[in-house]
Parts: C-alpha cells; structure tokens; sequence
DNA sequence: TCTGGGGTCCTAGGACCC
DNA sequence: TCTGGGGTCCTAGGACCC
C-alpha cells in the first residue's frame, strides 16, 4: 500500500509560544535567544524579515533590534515543553500512528485512512491545533517521511497553499522537486550540501536521479536512503516510542567566567544532578561518565585549555551522590588554576536498565534498594513540589556561575505562581 | 560586556584473537 | 625477498538533526 505521512511543525515555535499569552506580540518582530542570552534561536516571520539570522550571536544586532523595537525573549523551556506537549496531544487525535520528532515537530502516518492524505484534511488539522492551543503549524503530505518533510517546506515557503500542501501524486513533481536546493532536502546539511553542488547536484530532483552506487559511495547507507525516500519509496520508519537514550549530557556555558575550583565544583554537581535525573527519568543506570572543562574560545588572547575525564563504573547506577562524587574526583584531576573557564559538562554514557543492575556481591545487603527508594522518593517530591527542593548541598545555592536570563517570560502554564491574570 | 545545548548514526583504523 | 584470512570490539572523527 501506498504511505502517507504528514510533518506537522510548529511555525517559529519558541515565538509563537511567547505569544500565547501576550497577544499585545501579535505583528511584531520576536526574537528568542538561547541560554546565556548568547544567540537567536528562534523569529518570528517579522524578524525574519528585518535579516536577523538563525543563530546570529545577539550582541552584534543589537543596534537593529533596539531600532526596530524587537521583543526579546530568554529561552523559557518550561513554557515551551508545556505547550509542545498540548500541541501533540492535539495531534494525536487525528492519527493512529505518531512519531514525536522534536520539540515542535511530529510525524503522522496516514496510510489507508481514507481521505487522511488529503490537503482539506491537514487544514483541519493545522484548524484545530490552531484554535486548541494557540500555535499556528504548517503540514508536509508526502509518501515518505523525507519528502513529506520537502512538501513541509514547500508549505511555509509558498504562502498561497495556507500552511498546507501535499505532494502525493502531484502532476509537477518533478518541477517542484527543482526549486528545492538540494540542502534544503532532510538529511544534507552544509558539508554534503557542498559535494552535491560541486557534482553538479544542486537540486532535490538532482539527488533523486542520482546514480545508487555513487550515493552510496559518498553519503553512506544514509544518503542512498535518502535517495530512495526522495523516490517515494519510504525508508525510515516511524518511531512511535523512542528508544532509551544511549547518552545523556548536561552541558553549559556559563553566565560569567569562573576561575575557582569550589564554583566549578558546584557547577559540575549541578549538571551531574540533572543528567541523573533525566537518566532515571527513563529508567536507565549510567556506567560511563564523563566531564570536561574549558575557557571561553571566543577570547583568544586569554590562555586556553580544555580537556575531559572519562571514568568506568565498575556496576552502572542513577544513584545521585555516588555520580557526584566520581565527577566531582574527575574535576580534581582536569582544573588547573589560573584559567577564566566559561564552561563544563557532565556526559553519562554506557546505559542500561536500572532493572538489570545487579547489587554488588559486598555491598551491605539492602544498600541498592535503599539507594533506589531513595532517588525515587527525591525524584517525586521534586516532581510534585518544584524542582530542586529537595538537592544534594554540592550544587551550591547562589549559583554565581548560572546563566544568564535577563528577559525571561513567565512560566505561565507550569507555576501557580506565575499564571497570567484576566482583568 | 556579549557567541547554545543535546542528541543520532556511520565509517575507518587499530588492537586483539584464533 | 617472501609475509593469510577472518572476526570482534573499541575509539575517534565526521556527518547529520532539532
């Protein structure tokens, strides 16, 4: 049977969710900034407009931003995690099968829904998603995941098919397929982009009547994929449930240099803290880990240095303090004084289910449940009363080193604390 | 003064084994 | 001078995605 997959993606998301609950942002330039403040992450179309580029660093348009009266945000991913969970709940009504593919992103699979893989039927989609939640989306029709991702684009890049459009069976395939830049297409990015180009392969109809072996020869098993998904032969199948992570980092720069061992420590206990947690949060137990270090290489009259530690468990664990404490010996063995650092991180790899840890064969009889009781009961209060509540002393509690967030919005639908007001 | 964070997969090459 | 064949595991590096 012929496939029909839609990709429904969230219109300038990060944006768009600033403007839930502040409508006095409708028609204006939004920016969102990545943590720190550091770069653009996110416009809306009125800032597109004016040039500001998708991780443009935000201090050098700051002249262009003041002048066109832009409304800048910090990231506020409480709020964004929030509302992308209303947004696929929405969507899950009009599918059977879904693919949750990133934070403002999902695949659905329509094959053999009757009427599903039509264009009246995503508008009714992108309608209620609409009217729902508040996020305007965009929706790719296509035969294959890859192309229903091109049709996606198409959709947002030609205003007159409002938001919608389908390339099933579409009488200007092949035509259509020539005005998409062949980096434009799914899976090429900058580095395969310019091979392609310099082959002559500048188009998305290009890639697809590419020779098999050649592709092979120079993108992988992956791009021949590709290839055959561009053919409307469909590849990549749909992930309903993900995968357990195979790692889970907690990395970030810093709001302001740090030079001292003690800030640095509290640092890395913080971020080994919250990579437990996501690392218990699907069920997993760590046997790797890993931390480095660095300065600020946008400084490069400072002396510089980075360099990681890597450490094997003897037995994988989630056990929070135990984490702690070999990063924290890791740290010891990589800081050298004299350094202005601007950022760490906390890698845990080598993951299994915590189910399959075995108690070590002289560990006090009880210790592992304990331990496991322990983390589950911190997990749930933290869940239940605020992050943090209950943390290990480690992590410090002024955080002078935390980011920085000077324009952050408030977390509107996950603190009581913080729900917007009707007057 | 100011430049993000967190993942995936594939391949090549080296070490080691029989 | 000549110098097998095949397998596994691990790591580093390079590509990609959002």
């Amino acid at each position: 049977m012929e496939e029909v997959y839609a990709l429904v993606d969230c219109n300038n998301f990060y944006a768009s969710c600033e403007r839930v609950f502040d409508p006095s942002l409708e028609g204006k330039p939004v920016v969102v900034l990545s943590n720190n403040d550091g770069c653009v992450i996110a416009r809306s179309a009125e800032a597109k407009k004016l040039g500001i580029r998708m991780g443009a660093p935000a201090f050098l348009f700051e002249e262009l931003l003041k002048k066109h009266g832009v409304r800048i945000y910090s990231s506020n991913y409480p709020l964004y995690g929030d509302l992308s969970r209303r947004v696929m709940d929405s969507l899950r009504r009009f599918a059977p099968e879904m693919e949750v593919y990133s934070i403002d992103e999902a695949f659905l699979r329509l094959t053999g829904m009757a009427g599903a893989g039509s264009a009246d039927y995503a508008r009714r989609v992108r309608a209620d998603v609409k009217r729902w939640t508040g996020i305007p989306v965009s929706i790719g029709l296509g035969p294959s995941k890859t192309l229903a991702k091109l049709a996606n684009k198409i959709a947002k890049r030609d205003g007159q098919h409002g938001g919608v459009f389908s390339i099933i069976n579409h009488p200007f395939a092949d035509e259509l397929l020539d005005t998409v830049k062949v980096e434009d297409v799914w899976g090429i990015g900058r580095q395969y982009g310019k091979l392609l180009n310099n082959a002559g392969i500048s188009t998305a109809r290009r890639l697809r009547d590419a020779p098999d072996r050649w592709v092979k020869k120079h993108l992988t098993i992956v791009g021949l994929r590709l290839v055959w998904e561009l053919r409307g032969i469909s590849c990549v199948s749909l992930e309903e449930a993900p995968p357990p992570k195979k790692a889970i980092a907690c990395t970030r720069s810093f709001g302001r240099h740090v030079e001292s061992a003690e800030e640095l420590r509290e640092a890395v206990a913080f971020f080994t803290t919250r990579a437990a947690e996501k690392l218990r949060a699907q069920g997993s137990a760590a046997a790797c880990l890993q931390v480095f270090i660095a300065t600020d290489r946008f400084r490069p009259g400072d002396p510089q240095y980075a360099d990681a530690v890597t450490l094997k468990l003897s037995r994988p664990t989630a056990y929070t303090p135990e984490l702690i404490r070999r990063a924290l010996r890791c740290l010891d063995t990589l800081y050298r004084p004299g350094y202005r650092y601007r950022q760490a991180g906390v890698i845990l790899s080598g993951i299994t289910s915590l189910g399959d840890v075995q108690p070590g064969l002289f560990d006090t009889p009880g210790r592992e449940t304990k331990r496991r009781e322990l983390m589950e009961t911190v997990d749930r209060v933290n869940r239940t009363m605020g992050r943090d509540t209950v943390r290990c002393g480690a992590e410090g509690v002024r955080k002078p080193w935390g980011m920085r967030q000077r324009k952050l919005s408030p977390r509107y639908t996950t603190r009581w604390s913080e729900l917007p007001a009707v007057r």
